[in-house]
This record gives C-alpha cells, structure tokens and sequence, in this order.
DNA sequence: CCGCAAACTAGAACAGATTCTAATTGGTGT
DNA sequence: ACACCAATTAGAATCTGTTCTAGTTTGCGG
C-alpha cells in the first residue's frame, strides 16, 4: 500500500520538523539527481535506485526523504515552478492588459516545458496521475491572479476570481497535454489560451 | 519497453483484423471482470492477474487482448462514455439555455462518476493520460456542442466553438481531478462549471 | 480426416517500486 | 568516557506489471 505523504519540496518549508543544514543539503542533492536523470530519459530513466546512487545515499534513506517516487516527482516539479516564478519576478510580463499578461505567463511557461519534451511529459503525466495532493494548481493560479490583477495574492482574491483563475490553469494543463502528444501546435495553444483568457478573465 | 497499442474498446468496433464472436465475447467477459475489480478498490485492486482470474483466461491471453493495463482501463472508460451518451440520449437536458445544458450534461456525468469514486478516479486518470490514441476528448466536446448549439456536431461547429467546448471539457476534467483528491465538493464543482460554462459558452 | 497457423494455457522469469532487517554511525546529554 | 537514540547503510525480500517459454487446443482450407 503507497501511502504517498503530502509532504512536498518547495521553497516554502515553513512547518513540520525541524531540519538540519546537512539534511536540506542532502534532500537538494536528491532533488538535483533526480531532475538530471529524469531530463534525459523522463520519468522512466529516474530510476529510485539510481537517484540513491547518483545522490550518494541508500535506497532506505531516499525512501526517508521521499516515500514515494511521486513525492520525489512533485519536488522536481516545484524546483520548476520555482524557476518560473523567479523567471516571472526578473521579467514581468508587459502586456496592457489582465489577460494579456497571464497568456504571457502561460505561454512562457509552455516555452520552457517545450524545451524539455522528455522531463516535460514525464512530470505533467505523473503529476495528474499522483494521488498526492499537489499545490500545483493553486501555485499556478496564485500566478496568474498575480499578474492579472494587481498583485493580487491568491487568498486576497474573490472565490470567483480564484475559480476563474483555476480554470484557466485547468484549460492550459490540458492543452499541455494535448501538446505533448503531439496533438498541438505551439500556435494553436496560443490561440486556444487566448480565447479562453479573454473570456474567462474579462473583468479580473 | 510498453507499446500500449491504439486498439480501443468502443462500440465502435470499426477496423483491424477480423474478430470472431467468440473473440468479442471474451473481450467483453475481460472488460467486464475489470471493470466489476475497479468498481471496488480502484486500479489498484484492478491486478492483471486477478482480472484473468476473474475472466477465466490465461494471464497471456489478457495480454494479447490488451497489451497493457492501460489499454483495458481504456476499455473499461470507453464503455462509460457509451453509457453517459446513451443516457443523454434517453432524457436530453431540458434547461432553457445552451450553457444550462451543457451544465447539466456536465453535472449529470459528474454524478455518475461519484456514485463509483473508486471506478471514476481510474476512469477519468486514464481518460487523459489515454487521450492520446482515444478521441475522449473530442467525445465530450461533440457532446457539449450537440447539447448547446441546436445538435452541432464536432465537424460542422467552427474552430471557435470547438476550442470552446473543449476548453470546458478541459476545466470539468480537471475539476473532477480535484474532486477525486478531495479538494472539490460536488457544490463547488456545479459552482466553477457554472461560471466557466456562462463564461466560455456566452453566444454558441 | 490431415496438417498447419493462430489462439490459448500454466507457470516461470524479469523489472522496478516499495518494504523490511540487521548492523553501523553520529550526535547529544550525563 | 558512556549510554542512548535517531539517521544511515547494504542488501534481502516482497509486490505487481510485463515478458517469455513450452506445450496444448481450435478452426479451417485441402
């Protein structure tokens, strides 16, 4: 029986025990492993023995800071996210309007997953797959109130301004996917982002 | 290496090879036992050898039928689909507005799934880690548009109204997703695909 | 009826995630 | 120095999806 602990990786490690310098060095060092592996051949190649080896740590203690392989896809993925964010804090998104700047947002995203097609494919599948509870969507959705309103803070907002915020990040998962299945063009999932933004965020 | 084989079990039975009626029979005497395993502890529950158990055939006749766990689950969701449609065709949604009646579609197909949680998180996991070789999709969206418009179907509608309906087909998906890992209630979901659908569907 | 190819069967074998065990190490309080 | 507990380690063991093997059955054209 997994268990599958909610416990997840982010830069945000603000409750729970307390954690030694050596064991965030330690839990950083997986994180990395895994992340190169898992660029080369997805999910596949990150192999739960070879991310202990190449991390330089006993199968028993990776299953310490992860207990499941999902746990330990979720942290990959939120070292993603991070890279977004600080990507979005260095270059804001120009445009003029709310839902101009969230399709920026979104498409910048889709860029840098297109970059890594294998590691892409791998993270979103088992993602949607996880059972773990993954504060993947609201992260993304926090992102886009932020820049669509005025800095608004996901809790700040309106519920429906964060449902409508929330779907837009379900319609853009979804056109990912379609896209990395090859049943999408970089132009067509603008295009579809685009009208799905400008009607589900007219009005902040 | 999985290959996970584009053969899917719909009704509709169209191409390939020939299939004898005892080949039919047998495939369904597969679903069948799959889908009564899943009903109960989910695909988890849904072990390859147990349904081949429960099916009466070889573990290896399992595997030419579906050459992976995937595929069945596949099949197993493509008779779902059948069920929803031919239960939309028996008593079509009767509220007075396109969107009402995409919603009640929506709704309807939501309250199916839940009354099975464990059937319905296999269900709708593969129905989008499988939408590569299943137009499920596509499905949902014609559905959508045949309700909405006045009995468009998915060829005539234009690129608009298909992104459209697919966008909400994406955000309901997603919506259950949530639902499943205990972050929705069946209230907040009729909320969010309330103000999407008004949103996404104002003007076929 | 004959022979052959495809389908089928029981069961072993393999692969990778996860769990378990027994021994070792490292830090901490006394 | 000592006792002690939590972290760690190497490796065996378990579980389940998938593949492989070797023999058996079935349907069908001749």
């Amino acid at each position: 029986m997994r268990t599958s602990s909610a416990t997840v990786a982010t830069s945000s490690d603000g409750e729970g025990s307390v954690r030694t310098r050596s064991q965030t060095q330690r839990r950083k060092r997986i994180v990395q492993a895994a992340a190169a592996l898992a660029s080369r051949g997805g999910v596949e190649a990150m192999q739960m023995r070879t991310v202990a080896e190449r991390a330089g740590v006993a199968l028993g203690t990776l299953y310490r800071y992860f207990p499941s392989k999902m746990d330990l896809v979720v942290a990959v993925v939120g070292e993603e996210i991070d890279l977004l964010e600080s990507s979005i804090e260095r270059r804001p998104p120009g445009a003029a309007t709310p839902e101009g700047r969230a399709v920026d947002v979104l498409m910048r995203a889709t860029r840098g997953l297109m970059r890594e097609p294998e590691l892409a494919d791998a993270l979103i599948r088992s993602l949607i797959m996880a059972e773990v509870q993954t504060p993947f969507g609201d992260r993304m959705a926090g992102l886009l109130l932020r820049v669509s309103g005025e800095g608004l803070s996901f809790e700040q907002a309106s519920e429906e301004q964060r449902d409508l915020a929330g779907s837009l990040a379900g319609v853009w998962v979804h056109e990912l996917l379609e896209m990395l299945r090859g049943r999408r063009t970089y132009d067509q999932i603008q295009r579809r982002i685009e009208t799905a933004a400008s009607r589900l965020l007219a009005d902040l």
